[in-house]
DNA sequence: CCTATAATGCTCTGTTGGAGTATAAGACAA
DNA sequence: TTGTCTTATACTCCAACAGAGCATTATAGG
C-alpha cells in the first residue's frame, strides 16, 4: 500500500522486478472538452456518432500533457486551439480493462468550430442536447417541471430517514432553484451529478454491476434526460462547461471563441449561449467597454436588421496588462 | 504519436505488441500539500529535511484518486483530512529516471497540526520560508524593496528587443505590486513563475542541463530567495497557497484549519496568516456572521489579555445548505 | 411616412464593501 | 480604587457597483 516516498518503511516487491515501469504500469488518456460557439448554440466536438469526446493516449514522445494535447488536437483538426486548460484528473478501476488503471487527464479548449479534412467521424453538436435542462435562455425549460422535477422529488422523498429525506430536498431545491430559489447557472456538475444519483441517467446503469442496480436507478431512462455518452463523458463534459460558465465571469476568455472582429451583440449572445442565460445588454455593454477590454475597428456592419453596429476588436493587450481583467457578465435576474 | 481514439488511423506498435499495458507505461505519483495553521503560522508538511512534499506512488489497489491519497495520508500521519481538492496533473520527461514518464497528481489537504507517531522525518514548516516574499502581515516585507526588486528590473531590462522589455516590466509591476498597483496575495504562482524565469530560483538551475544555462540564471542564488525544494516542489506548493487564498474567499474551508470551538479573532489571525495580509476586523466579523457560518456556543475564553471574546463553532449545516456560501474575507487594502 | 429592430446614451436605486468612530468588558499595575 | 491597556462588539458613513429601466438614434422595408 501507499507509503510516502522517501519515507518508505519497504520497497515495494514490482519495485524490484519489472524492468522499465518501475512501478505499477498505469496508462494515461487525454481527453479534450473542445468548445465552439456558432450560430448562437454552444458546441463540443464529439466522435463516435457523438456519443465521445475526443480522447487519445498520452505518449512518451510528449514533452508535457498540455504539449500533447495540443499537438494532438491540431494536428486531427487543424483548430487553432486559442485558450487551454486543465480540468480534472481521475482514475477509475472500471475504466480499463482487465482492472489495469487508466489515468484520464481531461482539458477545456476553446477554438472557432470549423470541419477540417481528417475528422473522419468528428462532428460539433450542441451542448445542450446532452443537457437540455441547462438552457434557460427562453426562460426555465418546461421539461423541467414537467419530467425533472417530479422524479427528483420522488427521489428525495423516498428515504425512511428524514435526515436524509431533508437533505436530497435540498439538494434538488439549490440545484434545480426550487422555492423562490435563483437558478445558479454554474451548478451544472451538481446537477448532472444528482440526476445521476436520482437514477434518471443511464449512464448510472451501466457503472452498477448487475444485480447492484438501486431501486429506481435505469428502470426508465427519462425522457428529456438528454443524450448519453460513453464511460463518464458526460460528468467531463458537465465539468467543462461548468468551469466554463465560472471562467467567463473573472477572466476574458469568451474571445477565443469570437471572430477577429464582431459587434458587441454578437459577444453577447455568445456570452448567453454559454451562461444559457439572458444579460442585461445596456449593462453588458457598460461592462465590456469601462474594461478597456475592446476597442473599435471604425467600421460597421451592414447588419441584421436595426441600426448599425460597430464593429469591435479584442484588445489582447489587456491579457499581459492585467492580472485579473475579467468580463463579469451581468446575468439578468428576471 | 497521438490520434483521437476510435478515429485512430493506425493502431500503434505498443498496442499489439504490449500484454497487459497496453499502451505506453507511465508511473503516476501523488503529491499532497498538506496544511495547518498553527500559532499563526501557515504551515505544511514536509520530508527529506524539509526539502520535499509528501508523496508517493498511485497503485492498483487505490479505488480511486482521491481516496488514494486519503487513504495513503490518513495511514501516514493520522491527521484527520477534513478537506481534500486536486490540484494540478503534470508530467515532464524530466522527472522520471531514464525517460520513462511519470505523472504527478497533486493534492490540497486541510488539517490541524498534529505530530503522529510513524512520521519519521516529516516535519511542519511555515510556507513562508519556502516565499518570505508572500507575508504581507507585518506589511511589505522589506526583501522585496532590497533584494527582488532590483534584481527583477535588471532581469526586465535586460533585453534588446523594447517590447519584451515592457511585458517584463509589466509582469514584475503586476505581480509584485510596483507602481502604486496594489498587491494581490493570489498572484503567488505568478510571482514565483517570474522569480523562476529570471533566474532568481535555485531550481532554475538544476533544470537546465549544463551548457544550456541562460546568462544570469542561478549565478548568485539570492539570499532571502527562500528555501528551495527538490524537483518542481516549490511550483507544486505555490499552486496550493495560490488556490487556498482564492478559496477561502468563496468557501467556508477556513474552518477544517480551526479547532472545534475558537473566537473570531482566533478565526481571523488564521485567514490572516492565509492570506499573508491584515483584514479589517469590523468588517469581518460583520461577514463572518451576516452569513451564518458560526453559532455561539455560549462560553467565552478566559482569554488574552483583553474582554473575554464568545466562542463560536461553525455551523456544518450550511456546508449542505448553500451552493456558494463564501468567506469573501474582507481584505484591508492599507 | 410609418414601423420594426437594433444600437446607444443616460438615470435611478438598492446593495455591498472598505473604513472609521464609539462603547463595553475584562486584566493588571500603580 | 483608579487609571490604563487590550480586546470585543455595536454602529455609522460613504463611494463604487450592479441591476433595471427609459429615452433617443439609426437603419431597412413596406
Amino acid at each position: 500500500m501507499g507509503t510516502f516516498r522517501e519515507i518508505g518503511i519497504a520497497a515495494e516487491a514490482s519495485k524490484l522486478a519489472a524492468p522499465v515501469p518501475a512501478r505499477d504500469a498505469i496508462a494515461a488518456d487525454l481527453i479534450a472538452v473542445l468548445v465552439a460557439v456558432t450560430s448562437g448554440d454552444p458546441r463540443v466536438l464529439t466522435i463516435q456518432d457523438q456519443s465521445a469526446l475526443p480522447s487519445g493516449p498520452f505518449e512518451l514522445a510528449h514533452r508535457s500533457l498540455q504539449a500533447g494535447l495540443r499537438a494532438w488536437v491540431e494536428r486531427q483538426t487543424r483548430l487553432p486551439l486559442g485558450y487551454v486548460e486543465q480540468l480534472y484528473t481521475f482514475a477509475d478501476r472500471d475504466r480499463g480493462s482487465a482492472g489495469q488503471h487508466v489515468i484520464s487527464i481531461s482539458y477545456l479548449g476553446l477554438t472557432r468550430e470549423q470541419l477540417a479534412s481528417g475528422e473522419h467521424e468528428a462532428s460539433w453538436r450542441s451542448w445542450y442536447s446532452y443537457f437540455p435542462w441547462e438552457d434557460h435562455r427562453a426562460g426555465t425549460p418546461p421539461m423541467i417541471e414537467a419530467a425533472l422535477l417530479p422524479r427528483l422529488e420522488a427521489w428525495a422523498n423516498a428515504p425512511q430517514n428524514p435526515g436524509l429525506r431533508q437533505d436530497r430536498g435540498q439538494r434538488v431545491a439549490i440545484t434545480f432553484g426550487g422555492g423562490g430559489r435563483a437558478w445558479d447557472e454554474e451548478l451544472v456538475l451538481q446537477r448532472y451529478e444528482l440526476l445521476y444519483e436520482a437514477g434518471l441517467i443511464p449512464e448510472a446503469a451501466r457503472a452498477s454491476p448487475p444485480g447492484t442496480l438501486r431501486p429506481g436507478v435505469a428502470a426508465t431512462p427519462l425522457p428529456g434526460a438528454g443524450q448519453p455518452m460513453i464511460l463518464d463523458h458526460r460528468r467531463i463534459l458537465a465539468t467543462g462547461i461548468a468551469r466554463l460558465r465560472a471562467k467567463i465571469k473573472y477572466r476574458p476568455v469568451v474571445f477565443e471563441l469570437m471572430p477577429e472582429t464582431f459587434t458587441l451583440l454578437q459577444l453577447q449572445r455568445c456570452v448567453e449561449a454559454l451562461a444559457g442565460r439572458l444579460v442585461h445588454k445596456q449593462n453588458f455593454r457598460r461592462l465590456i467597454e469601462q474594461q478597456d477590454l475592446v476597442e473599435e475597428t471604425g467600421e460597421t456592419t451592414p447588419d441584421t436588421g436595426g441600426r448599425p453596429a460597430k464593429l469591435f476588436r479584442f484588445r489582447r493587450e489587456v491579457l499581459t496588462q492585467r492580472a485579473i481583467a475579467g468580463t463579469k457578465l451581468p446575468v439578468s435576474r428576471a
